[in-house]
DNA sequence: GTGAAAAATATGAACAGTCATTCATTATTG
DNA sequence: CAATAATGAATGACTGTTCATATTTTTCAC
């Protein structure tokens, strides 16, 4: 119920036609979306899909790639920069929980649509999934070079195994009858996350 | 060319319809799989096919229940029973990562394909990797008993963790050039590992 | 053993449904 | 009244599934 007929001056159907898809993608799952589909949610007609987007896979894509922005732009930008490392991988653990905690359609996109085939998958993890593993990773090194996580521990390679224990966080909710707050998960998972980086008596 | 045209008594065209699902759908994705391309590979009619499967879904989830048995059987079940606990999670650690890098279709199916739709993740979820789950579940409590691990963490929730570990490990080397062997990352994840559940001061 | 009939298996062309994409036509805008 | 945007019915390609037909295997009387 978006609704509202005059379209008056701004040309808001290339975002509807992409809210329309995640909702679709979301739901049905990507197999089960058909071009029709997403065109009736959006209020517009099967062709016009087509003026906006040069095929249904490129709508696809652009829906990643909106997932992603809406995940990375409108959390991870708020860290408290100057914070210590612990407390901004805190940060992360919380923003990502958070983020993915408050909007189950962009879960369920990022989470299980998003991996339907290698290629997609590939795709996105050459970009901005990288991107975002380079930001986990600099607070790690930031953390090491504070000589409060431990040094032994490749930051990006570290920084995967985080996103990992993140990531099968939010897959494990995305499946559950989500009777809790994915966000509410962040302070166990940080004191894991905590011990896996600290620093230790061999070190 | 595993050929011997002669299935004298044996009737494997069972397995070989399965065999021949899981190389065309590692390599080409399920949503490009068709029956006949499965036939093809698998020396039958297409008609074939639904002698031996009520349709194409079901040769989907007989596909995952076959690369989970070759999984879990193959590996967990060789675990050094009587050793200390800190000793099992290497092994599940070092088993979970040898057994998909030494298979990469079979890596691909579970780390890509599985994933295909909420559907079918949830299945899977709900049933084999529910067992899985449990196995380093009782690892960690185990520990726990011991006094090798931290025991402020529920053994199911830091079962989970531990998974989503290995299971980003295993995506990004299914996602990689491969040019490294999967089961060499085993160390430097146990590490992270054992870090994350060891004692700690505060405990 | 032999071979013919029955049973069990296998085949693949045809069918039916689906759906991405196109484009001649209509509506809107400047 | 151009020019631009939008429409949605028609098209064509694709593919899961069926089933009449063909092949292979088993049975068993002689």
């Amino acid at each position: 119920m978006t609704s509202r007929k005059t379209s008056r001056k701004v040309n808001d159907k290339h975002a509807r036609i992409l809210d329309a898809a995640i909702v679709e993608i979301a739901r049905q799952g990507y197999h089960r979306t058909t071009v029709a589909r997403i065109a009736r949610r959006a209020g517009v007609a099967d062709g016009t899909i087509y003026l906006y987007f040069k095929s249904k896979e490129d709508v696809l894509v652009a829906v990643f790639d909106r997932a992603m922005d809406r995940f990375i732009s409108q959390g991870i930008m708020e860290m408290n920069t100057g914070a210590g490392a612990a407390e901004l991988l805190y940060d992360i653990v919380r923003l990502h929980l958070e983020q993915l905690g408050e909007d189950h359609d962009l879960a369920v996109i990022l989470q299980v649509e998003l991996r339907h085939s290698l290629h997609f998958l590939d795709m996105f993890s050459r970009t901005r999934l990288r991107d975002y593993l380079e930001i986990i990773a600099g607070v790690i090194k930031q953390g090491q070079n504070e000589r409060v996580f431990r040094s032994d521990l490749e930051p990006m390679f570290a920084a995967k195994l985080v996103f990992g224990v993140l990531d099968q966080l939010a897959t494990d909710w995305v499946l559950s009858d989500r009777n809790y707050r994915l966000g509410a998960r962040a302070e166990e998972a940080n004191v894991f996350l905590k011990g896996a980086l600290a620093l230790h008596d061999t070190a």
